[in-house]
DNA sequence: CTGCAGGCCCTTA
DNA sequence: TAAGGGCCTGCA
């Protein structure tokens, strides 16, 4: 194990956050573990410490970890931002929410986890992801090879056939994940919708978590929520360009997990 | 038994 | 452009 200091981190929040479905706490301590990127790694870390503890190399750790924790953003900056805005709400999503990070996952993998959240509840996500996994995720090849009938047999109902479809789309190169890559958020966003299976909301997941385009804003049940009941419906995101994807991720986390089962306002907001 | 979970597609007007 | 029904599945 090796040993870091890492300001605004909480591997449990992003645990908790619903960006990434293969990071989950074990049975060992303070300790979770996630598949990611061809690897898996434990990570240790105490309540509220700034100590934090990962299994493996100072090489690995550098080449491989330092980005997919986005460690070298300035989070305590981003912070600052959102509260100098003067919004009650956000000031105490991102109090609550103080250990969030923006992860940079896979764009494939996140392109099939993406899919198969829509209509979905967040266990179910995870157990059809892992249903694919061994213990790495499969490639565009591997998930292209197999019939409608094998994904629908694992459970994905009718998303079996955008997984399929997808794949083959990367398989006969219809889907270039190269130029998918170098395109802006907007464009992204408009490439992506013309697979079947993504629309507005899944396209904009995978610019946020699998392109890492922050400025990427998906609005799902729970913003929208958020938007109607403490917004009256305009909640504008121009207040932080380039970073409006950060926010989002603030404010879906402290509804879900701070006002847990809201609905239309019935529960109030205590900071 | 309904209702619904981090939507999308398709049809109408 | 907007609104509404249907959709796989599993769980409350």
């Amino acid at each position: 194990m090796i040993k870091k200091v890492i300001n605004d981190f909480s591997i449990e929040q992003i645990a908790n956050s619903g960006q990434c479905f293969r990071l989950n706490q074990i049975s060992e301590k303070n300790t979770w573990q996630v598949i990611a990127l061809g690897k898996i790694l434990k990570i240790r870390q105490a309540p509220r410490s700034e100590e934090v503890y990962f299994n493996c190399s100072e090489e690995e750790f550098e080449s491989i970890w330092t980005e997919y924790f986005d460690l070298k953003r300035d989070y305590g900056v981003i912070k600052d931002l959102i509260i100098s805005q003067k919004d009650p709400y956000l000031e105490a999503a991102v109090c609550y929410g103080y250990g969030l990070r923006m992860l940079k996952q896979d764009l494939w993998e996140m392109i099939i986890s993406a899919i198969t959240s829509q209509q979905n509840n967040i266990s179910r996500i995870k157990q059809l992801i892992e249903k694919l996994c061994n213990p790495f995720f499969p490639s565009a090849a591997e998930l292209a090879s197999h019939s409608e009938e094998f994904f629908k047999n694992l459970g994905f109902g009718y998303r079996a056939k955008y997984i399929l479809k997808v794949a083959r789309a990367v398989e006969n190169g219809s889907l270039d994940l190269k130029i998918l890559r170098q395109l802006s958020c907007s464009e992204a966003v408009k490439y992506l919708k013309i697979f079947p299976g993504i629309g507005e909301k899944v396209a904009n997941c995978i610019a946020l978590f699998g392109l890492h385009l922050v400025e990427a804003f998906p609005v799902d049940v729970w913003i929208k929520r958020i938007m109607d009941t403490r917004y009256r419906g305009r909640f504008d995101t121009s207040r932080f360009e380039g970073f409006a994807g950060i926010v989002q991720q603030y404010m879906f986390y402290y509804e879900r997990n701070n006002n847990f089962g809201a609905r239309n306002g019935t529960r109030t907001h205590t900071p």
